[in-house]
DNA sequence: ATCACTTTTTGCCAAATGACAAATTATTTT
DNA sequence: AAAATAATTTGTCATTTGGCAAAAAGTGAT
């Protein structure tokens, strides 16, 4: 919990009233690998806060292909913003891919705490947007270089990832196939 | 003007003094193709509103090629936030690539109108925000399709853009050569 | 209309990647 | 330890794309 806590603060002042607040509506969820957090077709609940673990948001594509487009972990907010905010159906899932420990606010909790607490929501825009940023960073590292450049900024910007995660959402994370990217590993190593 | 207006009234509310106010301190800026709207190395000096015209975002990679990260076309916000909030030398060249009509402010005189009409800071992070998650949804289409998808994608997204800006512009943009691109186009058509 | 210049298309070949299947290696279960 | 399962690597070949240079098409000025 104290991570989190800190985690809000580099974004704005809470007072220790207001933190209590946030403490008591907090709950701790634990998910085995492979569970979903929050699953396509299903409107998101929970708003969480990685403290143990790695979340991947993945879909299907056109012609069934699972496609990974991005990891979240340890130390970073997670949740299905656009299903969450507008209470409409997922298109993605958003699945642990390794045992994980999540601070999770019910919608109604933390609906009544951004209600509640002044200056939240001015927090969690900037995390939004902070977070966004750093999305069209990777993508933008992602398109218009070759596979193995994008395998090695892939490992620059989730240093601690590349050994934990299967190499076939990495693949699909750099949109490239399993096999290439087996190839471009023995190339570099 | 009231394109500008118009736009800024879908993400809030501004009475009709506020808006003579933001209306006082709008300045015109014609750009000629080629020109820039703002310079790598240079501080962004301006917050504009495009009315006519399309401005692409580029840099000079490792290698001195120069890449286009996207284009912004009318009634859209251009600005080089990074370097217009924070002050500091920008990394990108912001240039017309078609005769453009901007409506711009100053930065003394945007962040004036910033502390005067409570709401304004509101409705500009809005903007900001869905700006970046279109920049996400973009970027993710590029990442994952060949080439011809990609293509094919970024005229659906720019429909009114391909027959008015170089073929090169928008070959860097989808991370493939100018030859790839030509060559793509001859088997759709 | 001609010339100079820019943009786009082609041709050629090398390199990278995809698709599919089989083999190998790791991991888990019994 | 052996068997079963999953993950990764490798082989083969087709396709796509890159790099480079030349040709063709388009644009603008005189």
């Amino acid at each position: 919990m104290k991570e989190f806590v800190e985690y809000l603060l580099q974004f704005g002042n809470l007072n220790q009233q207001q933190i209590d607040l946030i403490l008591k509506k907090s709950k701790e969820l634990k998910l085995k690998n492979n569970e979903y957090f929050s699953e396509a077709g299903k409107v998101a609940k929970q708003f969480g806060f990685i403290t143990e673990g790695i979340i991947r948001v993945c879909y299907y594509n056109d012609k069934g292909e699972e496609m990974t487009k991005y990891f979240i972990d340890e130390n970073n907010i997670v949740v299905d913003l656009n299903s969450f905010d507008n209470s409409i159906p997922s298109s993605a899932y958003l699945q642990a891919i390794s045992d994980c420990k999540i601070i999770v606010f019910s919608k109604k909790d933390w609906e009544e705490l951004l209600n509640t607490i002044i200056g939240l929501d001015n927090i969690v825009r900037k995390i939004i947007s902070k977070a966004l940023l750093r999305k069209v960073v990777r993508l933008s590292a992602l398109v218009s270089d070759d596979g193995t450049t994008r395998y090695l900024s892939f490992m620059e910007q989730y240093p601690n990832l590349v050994n934990r995660i299967p190499l076939s959402y990495v693949a699909s994370y750099l949109g490239i196939t399993q096999s290439s990217l087996s190839r471009i590993r023995k190339n570099i190593c």
